[in-house]
Parts: structure tokens; C-alpha cells; sequence
RNA sequence: CGGGGUGUAGCUCAGCCUGGCAGAGUGCUUCGUUCGGGACGAAGAGGUCCUCGGUUCAAAUCCGAGCACCCCGACCA
């Protein structure tokens, strides 16, 4: 390819919009262009990099046994109602109508459409196991775009479905996307860890994501520096801190001006946080819930949305508050009624909390559980944070930000029951399939690529995700030996296999050297008077930075090499 | 949806406070000189100053409403 033919424009500022450096070099390397918020358009150069991913994901989902297929994109509603995620992902889904009114959706996954594709072929335990996977474009509304290609509203995705007859088969079948997945990451240059994640409310077992730690991630991880568990925030498991150990004592009111908050309170008692027991309110599915917890803890909505078998949990809003008669600052669990009120266990646990009085500037002391009041419900739905114990060593946990690379996922047998996915077994029993889930973002990952090689100067390619395996920068084009060198040299490569961007453009060496940087394709060779007199061409590694002059026909060869 | 920020040339931004000819750098075009790390000179093209409304003799500038984009949070199979 010829750089003076090819469509493409580098830029020498980012815009200003873009913060993230993968977002920046996306940009400035014009790989893609930004259409809307969350969508965007690739050029040549970009879509080429693209498709070296899909390339590396087609590779190794292949060598694991998995079947490509294709599922349609605009998927029509009623599979959608019929499995309940028309409901539950009510906000992200794309919805529109035909001509004749009939309802359809873009699809954001493809669950319902592989489980209709999968029931017509499976029937007997014969058919089993058998995973299929595509990379489709998906579209999800997503509440907030964000970071370049972290998080958009239509992209690639390598989804991935495994269907077997019993959870046993599912350990293998899951094992096998779950080693596939490490080596994608690892040839596309992306350092992941496997952590534990939530499996939702859709009652599934194991569920593991690909997490790429960096600062700029949306994700929080909370990591033991002693036994290695590693787990999403919304999962993760801790010791919760002792409460502090006293023999019950009678209930008292105590006054409290002004003090609202816990740690208001604890300060103005002269007491510690974990001496409280704090008040939160949320709506789950629509309906008030008064949630009880120690002072010195936070909610972690994800745990509270699955004990509460909740498909949405979010916090009250002020105006839903009051409507519920609650007193904000001074609530208690203590002789409330007409709401459900439920209990983390660190309440339960602990003897004589400061809990509210239901009466602005009151609270109650020596609240005890069970004595003084009781909740509907008792789980553990703390939040575990920064410096926690860890709950299976004596370790201590630490939290870093991360970006969900992947995610794999052993669901069960929902879609099974909702969407008739069942075979005859060896006995001749009706059973529901089990199936896993399997998720790679193609753009998340092009922008994780980046996000994790590049230095100042530009890009720096992972060799199995380069657009061009070769960047040659041809120099004073008009010497007759340079202008042979090149031909030869592009006529060697191509015969090698290797693809080659030729920077052939009439302008000075710094212009061309700056964007061969930005580029970053993994080898440079320039070809120029200076080079030749040496004896060859110049051999540049982009992420070295080492040089060599190589005789010209021996570059090939040499390329072989690095 | 809540909070913050920004909208002026392809890109980066100044001008706005204090109303009075639409600006700079970079990029782009042409010519000449250069030619191994974003060269130099000269001449040029390029604008819905986000949109709509208002105030005014006069609005990029003041006022109001809206929209878009970015960041934080909520949300996210």
C-alpha cells in the first residue's frame, strides 16, 4: 500500500474531547472518525487493524472446537419478551417497527437468537456439546459512551454460546473459551487477569472477566496481595471488621441536633462509625426497601439486588423519600412500618448500635436486632473496599481500576426453559440444555491494544494486530537507486507474505519519520541515499528503537527475526 | 437522569468581561528553495462564530430557551 494513495489523515493535535492516550492516538493515527457520541466510522488503516483482531479471535475460538456462525442483528421483539430481557434490559435496547407495525430490536447480545438457532439442531445428547460463536454488531443505548472505544453504542462482538447436557460437560465446554480467551488477549498484547464476577440475577454459576488493570478503567477490582483472589467490587467477597463486643443494654433516647450523617453522629457521640447502624433507602422493581447496615460499611447494590431476587436496585430519590414518610438523617428500623426493611448481617452481629429515632434530632442508643426490631430479610450485601481482609487468607485486599476485557459466563439453563432449548438423554428424558456465555468487545479490545502499547511518539503494534507487518519510508524518491531498492524490497515482502505500507509521499523525513512513530508498525526500514552508501537499508524496531543498516537482500530474511 | 465543562476555519485555540470589518498557529492549494526526526519564503482557498428567539442603530460578544460533545456519578447481559 501506498501512503500517497491511501485515505488517511494524521493529525498532529488530538482533539480536545479526547482524554484517554488509546482514544488520543485513535484519533490522531485517523482510525477512526466519530460520528455521534458512542459511534463511530473506521478508515482503511483503522478497519485493517480490525480485522486483524477479528482475525486472532477467528483463529483461536476455531482451534477450541467452537463453530462460526451468523445471527441477525435486527432480531424481532417476541423472543426478547419470551425470555424476560425485553423487561429487564428495558433502557439499552434499540427498539423499532417494520412497515407493518410489527416490533422488532437491534440486537445488544444474541442469547434469544442462538438459543432459536440451537433448538432446531439439538436433539438428542448426541448433538452435544457444541459451541457457537459470530462476531456481530451489536447496538445497546448505553446511558453513557465513553473513553474513545471503551464503551460505545454499536460495536463488534465475538459472542460465543456453549450448549451441553449437564454442568459437568459445562465445566469442559467453559474451559476451553476460557483458555482460547487467554491466548487472544495475550497476542493481542493486552495483559488480563481473571477475576471473579456477580453472575446476576439470572441465577448462573461461575462467571469470570478478562480484566486489563488500568488506571482509566470503569471497573473497580479489589485484589488479595496475599492468596491472589481477585474479584469484581460488586462480588467480592471480605472480613467484615469485628463490631465492637458489649452485653445488651436498654434502649435509650438520646438528642442529636443537626447530626445527620454517620459520621456527624459518630463524632458527636464520641463513638466509632462501626457503634452505628446507618439507614439507606432504595427502590427495588419499583418498591421502597429500608436497608439496615453498620455504620462503618457500604451497600454494595449488586449483592443487595440479588438477595432481594431484585432485577433493579437504585437508590430512593429525595420526593420517593418523603413519600415513604421517612425520616432523612434520623431513620430507624425501630418501630417502622409499611415498609419492607431488610438487614445486613453486620447488623445483626453487632450489640447496642446508635440507630435513628424516626425524629429529626433524635436518635435511639443500645439498639439491639432482635429485641428491638427484626427485618424481613438478613444477608450479606456489604461492599468491600480498600484495605479489606480477605475472606479466604489473612491477606488484605487492595483496589485497582480495570477494563472488562472479556467475560465468560456459565448461565444455565434460562434460555433453555424460556426458548425450548432441550434434548432427549441416554434414558430418554426431556432435559434443558446448560449453557455458557462468551464475550469479547472487538473495539474495547483495539482500544485496550493501544492503551497498552504506545509511548509518547505514537502506537506501538503487537505484531498479530498491525495493520502492516512493514513501514518503509522511502526517502528522496527521485535517486534511481532508492527508487530500485523499494521496488525490490516491496516485491520480496509481499512474496514473504508480508504486507507493507509504503511511505512514498513527497514530503521532508521528519514528517515521515514522526507518522511511521505514530503508526507504529512493528518495523521500520528506510530507504534513502544515507543508508544506501552504508551498505542497505535502515532496520528500525518500533518498540526497541534499535537500528541496523541490512543489505538489501537480506532483509527479508532478517525480518524473520524480530 | 444528577453534577461540572466546552461549542468560533479540517485540528489546537484567541477574541466575549467592556457590542462596532472574523483572527492566530497548524493543516490544505500553487510556485520556488530545501530534503535522515513535524524545513523556509511568497501567494491563496477555507466561516451557519452550535441552533432558535429576544434586546439593540448594530450581537461571536448581552439575555432566554434548546441541541450537541467531553468528564464525574447513576446506569451498564
Amino acid at each position: 500500500m501506498r501512503m500517497s494513495r491511501m485515505m488517511l489523515k494524521t493529525l498532529r493535535e488530538a482533539p480536545a474531547e479526547a482524554e484517554l492516550p488509546s482514544h488520543k492516538l485513535l484519533l490522531r493515527a485517523g482510525l477512526v472518525v466519530p460520528v455521534a457520541a458512542g459511534i463511530y466510522s473506521y478508515t482503511p488503516l483503522g478497519w485493517r487493524v480490525h480485522r486483524k483482531i477479528e482475525e486472532i479471535i477467528r483463529q483461536e475460538m476455531d482451534r477450541s472446537g467452537a463453530q462460526e456462525v451468523h445471527l441477525p442483528a435486527l432480531q424481532p421483539r417476541e423472543p426478547w419478551v419470551q425470555s424476560g430481557r425485553d423487561a429487564s434490559m428495558d433502557a439499552v435496547l434499540f427498539r423499532l417497527n417494520d412497515r407493518r407495525e410489527r416490533a422488532f430490536v437491534l440486537g445488544p447480545t444474541h442469547e434469544e437468537m442462538v438459543s432459536l438457532l440451537a433448538a432446531r439442531h439439538i436433539q438428542s445428547y448426541r448433538d452435544l456439546p457444541v459451541t457457537l460463536y459470530q462476531i456481530q454488531t451489536k447496538f445497546r443505548d448505553e446511558a453513557r459512551p465513553r473513553g474513545g472505544l471503551i464503551r460505545v453504542r454499536e460495536f463488534a462482538m465475538m459472542d460465543a454460546y456453549s450448549f451441553d447436557s449437564d454442568w459437568e460437560a459445562l465445566d469442559q465446554s467453559y474451559q476451553l473459551a476460557y483458555d482460547a480467551y487467554f491466548r487472544i488477549f495475550e497476542r493481542g498484547g493486552v495483559p488480563v487477569i481473571p477475576v471473579e464476577a456477580d453472575s446476576g440475577a439470572i441465577g448462573g454459576k461461575d462467571s469470570q472477566e478478562f480484566i486489563f488493570l488500568t488506571e482509566s478503567g470503569e471497573d473497580t477490582i479489589l485484589l488479595c496481595d496475599s492468596c491472589g483472589y481477585a474479584a469484581n467490587a460488586e462480588k467480592a467477597e471480605f472480613r467484615i471488621p469485628p463490631a465492637v463486643a458489649s452485653e445488651p443494654l436498654a434502649m435509650e433516647r438520646v438528642h442529636t441536633p443537626g447530626q445527620k450523617t454517620i459520621a456527624e453522629l459518630a463524632k458527636f457521640l464520641n463513638i466509632e462509625e462501626r457503634q452505628t447502624a446507618k439507614a439507606v433507602f432504595v427502590m427495588a422493581d419499583g418498591k421502597p426497601v429500608f436497608v439496615v447496615i453498620r455504620g462503618d460499611l457500604e451497600v454494595n447494590e449488586v449483592k443487595l439486588t440479588n438477595a432481594l431476587k431484585a432485577t433493579n436496585v437504585r437508590p430512593m430519590e429525595d420526593r420517593e423519600v418523603e413519600a415513604a414518610g421517612l425520616v432523612a438523617g434520623s431513620a430507624s428500623p425501630v418501630g417502622i412500618s409499611g415498609i419492607q426493611v431488610v438487614a445486613d448481617q453486620s447488623v445483626v452481629d453487632a450489640t447496642n448500635l446508635v440507630a435513628g429515632a424516626n425524629e429529626v434530632d433524635w436518635h435511639l442508643r443500645n439498639v439491639n436486632y432482635g429485641r428491638d426490631w427484626t427485618a424481613a430479610l438478613v444477608a450479606d450485601f456489604s461492599l468491600a473496599r480498600d484495605g479489606d481482609r480477605c475472606a479466604r487468607c489473612s491477606g488484605t485486599l487492595h483496589e485497582q481500576r480495570g477494563i472488562e476485557m472479556g467475560h465468560v459466563f456459565k448461565l444455565g439453563t434460562m434460555y433453555a426453559e424460556a426458548l425450548d432449548v432441550r434434548f432427549l438423554d441416554q434414558a430418554g428424558q426431556r432435559n434443558e440444555t446448560v449453557m455458557g456465555c462468551y464475550g469479547i468487545g472487538v473495539e474495547r479490545m483495539l482500544a485496550a491494544v493501544i492503551e497498552a502499547n504506545h509511548d509518547k511518539d505514537g502506537i506501538i503494534w503487537p505484531k498479530d494486530v498491525a495493520p502492516f507487518d512493514v513501514h518503509i519510508v522511502a526517502l528522496d524518491l527521485e535517486e534511481l537507486a532508492v527508487e530500485r531498492t523499494l521496488t525490490q524490497l516491496e516485491e520480496d515482502c509481499e512474496k514473504a507474505g508480508l504486507s507493507v505500507l509504503i511511505d512514498d509521499r513527497d514530503d521532508s523525513p521528519g514528517i515521515k519519520f514522526k507518522d511511521a512513530d505514530l503508526l507504529g508498525m512493528p518495523v521500520r526500514l528506510t530507504v534513502g541515499p544515507r543508508a544506501l552508501a552504508k551498505g542497505g537499508v535502515e532496520l528500525r524496531v518500533r518498540r526497541t528503537g534499535e537500528m541496523e543498516i541490512v543489505p538489501a537482500d537480506q532483509v527479508v530474511a532478517r525480518l524473520k527475526d524480530v
